[in-house]
DNA sequence: TCGTATTTTCATTAAATACTGAAACTACGA
DNA sequence: TCGTAGTTTCAGTATTTAATGAAAATACGA
C-alpha cells in the first residue's frame, strides 16, 4: 500500500497544483475585466490560496515574471492593504502574505475605491454644479438638475458603503444583508 | 436694457458651455479610473447633460472625435442599455439619447456588471472548487476553504444586488437604504 | 432602378499601459 | 569598513487598447 499511497499523493498534489494554477490564471483574467492589471490580480490570487507567506523570488518563479514586475505589483497590493509584508527573524528576505478573510478584503477594497473613485467623482460634480450656479436658461436648469441628481446619488452611495464597511469585524453584516428586502 | 440682456445671456451661455465641457472632460477621466474607456464615458456624459437627442455628427463635432470612434462607442453604450437610438419621422439620421434617471442608470449598470463580471467570477470559482474536490492534503483543504469562502461571498453579493436592483421603479430603494444600519 | 445620405466595418496608426532586465541603492553581518 | 543578499528604480521594449479615416455596405426616396 505504500506505493499506492505515494502514487495517490503525487497525483493529488498534481491535481491541487492544477486547480491552483487555474485559479491564479482565471483570477488574472477576471481582474483584467474589472480594470485591474492582470499581474496584480494573479499575484493576489496566488497569495490568497497559498497558506504561508512568499518571497518576491517565489512569486517570480511561480508566475514566470520579472523581478521588477513582481516587486512593483507587490508594492501596489501592499499599498491597497490587501497584502502585508512579513519579516521573519534571522532572515533577510521580505515575505508577503495576503489578507485572507473575505469580508475584510471586501472592506478594504470598498474603502479604497470610495477614496480613489467615488470621492473624486463627487468633487467633480460639485465643481460643475458651482460653475453653473445661478444660470437661468432652461438648458442651464436642466444641467444643474442632472448634475445635482448624480451628485446626490453618489453621496448616498458613498454613505451607504461607509456604513456597510464600518463594522469591520466578522461577517455579521453579510449575514444581515441576506435579509435585506 | 436689451443690450445688457444680450450680453448677460451670451455670458451665461458661455458659462454653461464651460460647465458642460468640464463635466464631459472630467467624467471621461473618472471613467478611465473606473476602467471604462475615456471616449465612451465622455459620450455618455455629453448625452446625459444634453436635453435633446444628438446625432453621430453632433457627437463627433462636440468631442472632436472621428466617425468610427463615435459610432463604435455609441453602439457600445446602446449595448449596455444606457443610450437609446431615436428615429425622428421624416428624418434619415439616427439620434441618440441617454437614460437620464439616475436610479435607472444605476440599475442598468449593476445588472450588466453582474452579468459580465460577477457571474463569470463565480463560475471560475466553482470550477476551481470542483477541481480540488476530494483532495485531502492540508494545502488542498486550505485551498478549498478559501475558494469556497470567496465563492459564497460573491454569490451573496450577487443576490443582494439582484434584490436591490429588482425594484426598478422610482427611487424608493435609495431612500430606504438611507436607513440601513 | 438609381443616386445619395447615412451607417458600418476594419486595416492602419497612435496612444496608453505593462514588463523586462540591469544598474543603483540599501542595509545587514562579519 | 567591506562584501553581499536583497530591494528599488527606471530606460527601453513589448503588448494591449483605442482612434482614425476611408472604403464598403445599407437603406431610403425619387
Amino acid at each position: 500500500m505504500e506505493k499506492s499511497d505515494t502514487q495517490t499523493n503525487s497525483a493529488e498534489a498534481a491535481r491541487l497544483h492544477a486547480a491552483r494554477d487555474e485559479f491564479v490564471t482565471q483570477w488574472g483574467a477576471i481582474g483584467s475585466a474589472w480594470g485591474i492589471n492582470r499581474t496584480m490580480a494573479q499575484i493576489h490570487a496566488l497569495l490568497i490560496v497559498t497558506p504561508g507567506p512568499l518571497t518576491t523570488d517565489e512569486v517570480m518563479e511561480e508566475l514566470k515574471i520579472s523581478r521588477g514586475n513582481a516587486h512593483m505589483n507587490l508594492r501596489e497590493l501592499t499599498g491597497w492593504g490587501l497584502v502585508r509584508s512579513v519579516i521573519r527573524k534571522g532572515e533577510r528576505k521580505e515575505y508577503f502574505e495576503a489578507e485572507k478573510d473575505v469580508w475584510k478584503m471586501f472592506c478594504i477594497i470598498v474603502r479604497e475605491r470610495k477614496r480613489r473613485e467615488i470621492r473624486p467623482a463627487i468633487n467633480v460634480l460639485k465643481d460643475c454644479i458651482d460653475r453653473a450656479d445661478g444660470l437661468k436658461s432652461p438648458e442651464a436648469v436642466a444641467f444643474t438638475a442632472q448634475t445635482k441628481a448624480l451628485c446626490e446619488f453618489m453621496e448616498m452611495a458613498d454613505g451607504v458603503l461607509s456604513k456597510i464597511v464600518r463594522s469591520e469585524q466578522s461577517s455579521i453584516v453579510p449575514w444581515a444583508l441576506k435579509f435585506l428586502k
